[in-house]
RNA sequence: UGCCCCGUGGUCUAAUGGCAAGACGGCUGACUCUGGAUCAGUUUAUCGAGGUUCGAAUCCUUGCGGGGCAGCCA
């Protein structure tokens, strides 16, 4: 296939995927330049927290890179600082990437892999003269490094002789010295602008167990000493990550350079900011341990499991992922983008159920005693091959109580005394009475029915402005049902004053204890997920046990009258 | 203030020297047995100043604004 030909087929793919992007232009001035024949990238999570939806951009966009330009992304763990990371966050993460429906088939790494390979880089760079066992300490590193504006000064310990060097490395690889009281040091420039260039750490003594390595090592290579050379290792072409890391490329190519070793280019990209909520692994992390969220799977976590519990498909985040784009601009994408692709696919997808989660009890007083019917409902109007079921209709209700309004503004077109609506799939009801117990609290509506209008039609072509949804109380199913809101009452709860905890929404979570579901809703499993019409996506929560079920509200649907409401205030 | 990066509607992204486009949100209307969905319409943008050019969001200079960097974290 000649050059011009890879090129056109690739431009296909890309239109069809995602949309033209600086990193693609990037590739394909490296492909037609022959720099890398074809496209490797990798996902390189620190195994020292569960993904979030950032990183979920990062993996869309890396795994996609790879199906676009038919190439391979690998999954490695970044797992070189071992009192950070834990086996747990491995599992999670595995996890969630395959969830999300990527595969990296045999290509699951580890820089734990390639310590013994690192060390050897190491050696090497010492008898090229170009790296140092240095005794200061940490804070006098710090002091020698100078600052922002002014330039670093020599370490004493720079001068050492190569001999002197690969001795004492090789004892602090066999142990001999405590924590701290050593490092290895790339001999670089401490007057270079650039403070990552000023003389780098490359290893650090560290007395811990790692979690794949156990106590074979006690120094571990740093972040810059490893990954460029983790990418050089795998044949990674291009190694995108994320623009803090800008400052750190001169290093990166500087170690392969010094190295001899096989060259991937690095680029960089910003970060997702999402609104509403926060996406960092420390603070994901504080409010976990301080008890904020129930876990790091709580639905209201912008974490992928949460995500996951909260009823989000793969196929809604991927969506997503591909419409924010990639750009080195910083950015805060508005949460109403994510919950847009969340219900345009489980619109299409989801079966509608009728369910009323704040019950207010109706009696159709001209409907007779002790009699019950069933009526015909639509599973989902937007699929026609999904068929219909029956729902079972009685003398005694129930409606949800927002559906009804004593004394209705402008606008609000359900149910108030003296008029008339439609029940969804069953018939016209009008209210006559309202019941009121001693605290003047609505307990019942006594309604009549009109007989004419079964199904939901009315014979004589009469309208309603409204159709409410409804269960039969004698034949409801008893649920609880968790209401979940956004994370945060603001929209970057970083950007304001104080301190971000504060900004925490307090209605984040509601739970509904007495839900009454139509039959239909009942012996579902975990995995279930479905509309409750007019009120949202639902899905199976975990928590549900034989006897109990309970349901998380995923997304609300788009809500006019919402709006309305807030106007008139 | 040393180095690096970035400034396009309310938000995100496109336009690669040649008519500033799309999505989300908002608003209006049509339709509707979900105030859902769908459809139609509408609203709002190139940070400022110079320069190069027939022509600048795009290239250059400069100002302003935002972000990142002084872990033996990643």
């Amino acid at each position: 296939m000649s050059e011009e030909a890879t090129k056109q087929d690739n431009g296909e793919e890309t239109a069809a995927s995602q949309s033209q992007h600086f990193i693609k232009e990037i590739i394909n001035g490296d492909l037609e330049e022959g720099r890398y024949e074809l496209v490797h990238t990798r996902f390189p999570p620190e195994p020292n927290g569960y993904l979030h939806i950032g990183h979920a951009k990062s993996i869309c966009l890396n795994f996609g890179l790879a199906e676009d330009y038919k190439g391979q992304c690998n999954l490695r763990f970044d797992d070189t600082n071992p009192s950070k990371e834990e086996q747990e966050y491995v599992d999670s993460i595995i996890e969630d990437v395959h969830w999300l429906g990527f595969d990296w088939e045999d290509r699951l790494f580890y820089a734990s892999d390639y310590f013994d390979t690192l060390y050897e880089y190491a050696v090497r760079l010492i008898e090229k003269g170009l790296a140092y066992v240095c005794d200061l300490s940490a804070e006098e590193t710090r002091e020698h490094r100078g600052t922002l504006t002014e330039p670093g000064k020599n370490s004493p310990f720079r001068e050492r002789s190569i001999e002197e060097n690969l001795d004492l490395f090789t004892r602090m690889k066999a142990g001999e010295f405590p924590d701290g009281t050593r490092t290895l040091k790339a001999k670089v420039d401490m007057t270079h602008p650039n403070l990552n260039m000023r003389d780098p750490v490359m290893y650090r003594i560290l007395h811990a167990e790692h979690h794949r390595t156990g106590d074979k090592w006690c120094i571990y290579p740093m972040y810059d000493f490893t990954h460029g050379q983790s990418d050089s290792i795998e044949g990674i072409t291009h190694s995108i990550c994320t623009l803090e890391f800008e400052d750190h490329r001169p290093l990166y190519n500087w170690y392969i350079e010094k190295l001899g070793i096989y060259a991937p280019r690095q680029i960089e990209f910003a970060r997702l900011n999402l609104s509403f909520t926060v996406t960092s692994k420390r603070r994901l992390l504080e409010l976990v341990t301080e008890g904020r969220v129930s876990g790091w799977d709580d639905p209201r976590m912008p974490t992928i499991s949460g995500i996951r519990r909260r009823g989000y498909t793969p196929e809604s985040i991927r969506a997503f992922s591909a419409r924010i784009g990639v750009a080195k601009r910083d950015s805060m994408v508005d949460m109403a983008l994510l919950e847009h692709y969340v219900r345009e696919d489980l619109n299409r997808r989801a079966p509608r159920y009728l369910a009323v989660l704040n019950p207010l009890k109706v009696v159709i007083t001209n409907y007779p005693e002790g009699q019950s019917e069933m009526l015909e409902a639509v599973n989902n109007p937007e699929d026609p091959d999904a068929g219909t079921r029956e729902i079972p209709f009685s003398k005694t209700l129930y409606i949800e109580r927002d559906d009804f309004m004593e004394d209705p503004p402008r606008k609000f077109f359900r149910l108030a005394p003296g008029r008339e609506v439609r029940l969804r799939y069953a018939y016209f009801i009008k209210c006559d009475e309202v019941v009121k117990d001693e605290n003047g609290e609505i307990v019942e509506l006594r309604c009549s029915y009109d007989p004419e209008t079964r199904g939901g039609h009315a014979p004589d072509g009469r309208k309603v402005k409204a159709t409410i949804h409804w269960v039969s109380a004698d034949h409801a199913v008893d649920a609880e049902v968790r209401l979940y809101d956004r994370l945060f009452s603001v929209e970057n709860p970083l950007a304001e004053e104080g301190d971000w905890h504060s900004y925490l929404n307090p209605k984040s979570l509601e739970i509904r204890e007495n839900c009454k579901l139509e039959p239909a809703l009942a012996g579902h499993d975990k995995g279930f997920f479905c509309q409750f019409e007019r009120l949202g996506y639902f899905c199976i929560d975990p928590d549900s046990s034989e006897g109990k079920a309970v349901f998380n509200r995923t997304a609300t649907l788009r809500d006019p009258w919402k709006n309305i409401q807030k106007r008139q205030k």
